[in-house]
DNA sequence: TGTACATCAGTGAACGCGCGTTCACTGATGTAC
DNA sequence: TGTACATCAGTGAACGCGCGTTCACTGATGTAC
């Protein structure tokens, strides 16, 4: 059941007296504006203002600014997964180098979408009772968990063991949200001789390596 | 020149008209509020209030709010890096050992002193035009450089070549980096199957190793 | 097709509150003589 | 040693401001009949 307002296109000009999608128009105008100065910086007043409505009005779709906060970034876990997940592309063409495009999908997230990522990493609110948020980001976990989990068990095994996927995973993502942390979108990128993703790229294949996780060569099965 | 009452041991209680340290008071106060709320999670008044002093009293040190973060981080800076170098220990007893001691230093700090740490990391608002602070953070970067210098130096080159020392220095840093930002002090803490402390150690032996950085024998001259 | 009604998203005015900042001042301290 | 003075850290009162939140309301919408 939809509205006749419903309608993401349909924008603030011109609107009448019901919104119509005022509830997206919120977390856009929330994105803007911690794009420009990050989660602490702005008021649950200020996006109402943006949105065009009284301030009044947000309250019919959060219970306060926490909960638009967390909504983003529950909203940017999901996203986050679905391309974490996009990019494992079930282990193709070898589940060391999807393990590898994980790490890319990461950056890419943080540099794409760079205000939901700081709303995930950096709310400046606790948000660990929302479970609905905790469940987001643990599935985006998962994800990398998955791919993890896969590489070594393709791992060439020679010294009749394999690597620990829950740690390498943990690595991975370290290592990734690190990079991401420190250069992407910060002024700390112009500090660096290379590109954050070649960064990690670098970094990744590195430690991968050192684990005798390389892609394997072409034979492989499926 | 000292005052009379400029003696850290002198505390709110009983003091006079003059605070007589009232810089060191607001900084150290601002530090807990950080350490309970995050460094969004206070105001210049609610310094003054822990200080117990008026709210006009801290105009006299600093020029607003985020001189007073600034002021934090900057120092923080200063200790991270000096604790850093400490634990280079001028690349004893190998230089690859002490890069990884440098490593677990950066862990350490994050562990002890969280409230600095966010306050350089997270600051919650823009620092980037503050030399002083600028200088600092280069200055602990420089000392992790520094390590990574030597160390690729130490590197036993049987390829002809040695690891780009810059790019192993990031690549510390990022991996040190992203695991005190996600799992120390935080709540997802709780599902690592390892202290921080050795999810780093592993992962920086992986590798390491890997650029054939690994300790020397006892041979070494020096 | 038309009408009456229930729903509820958004209004706008109002409130108390705490913040940031200023200001002339006060009084403790160090120092010149 | 004592006195007069300059300095300046801290006071407390005041201000305007914007925020968060509430409230009775309004009017657009969907639907039952």
């Amino acid at each position: 059941m939809r509205f006749r307002h419903d309608n993401p296109e349909r924008a603030n000009p011109e609107r009448g007296y019901h919104h119509g999608n005022l509830r997206e128009a919120l977390i856009a105008a929330a994105l803007e504006l911690i794009g420009e100065r990050g989660p602490a910086g702005f008021t649950f007043a200020e996006v109402a203002r943006k949105a065009g409505v009284s301030t009044a009005a947000p309250y019919r779709h959060f219970r306060d600014r926490n909960a638009l906060i967390a909504e983003i970034a529950r909203r940017g876990f999901e996203r986050f997964a679905a391309e974490l997940q996009a990019a494992w592309r079930e282990g193709k063409p070898d589940p060391v180098i999807a393990l590898e495009n994980c790490g890319k999908a990461y950056l890419a997230f943080a540099r794409r979408e760079p205000a939901s990522y700081s709303a995930m990493f950096q709310p400046g609110i606790p948000l660990g009772e929302d479970a609905a948020l905790l469940l987001a980001s643990e599935r985006a976990f998962g994800v990398l968990r998955h791919a993890a989990d896969v590489a070594c068990a393709s791992a060439k095994d020679f010294a009749g063991r394999q690597p620990p996927a829950l740690m390498v995973a943990l690595h991975v993502w370290a290592m990734a949200h690190g990079i991401a942390s420190l250069f992407v979108g910060n002024a700390a990128q112009n500090k660096l001789p290379m590109l954050p993703e070649e960064l990690l790229e670098a970094g990744l294949l590195i430690y991968l390596e050192s684990l005798g996780l390389t892609p394997r060569p072409k034979n492989s099965e499926t």
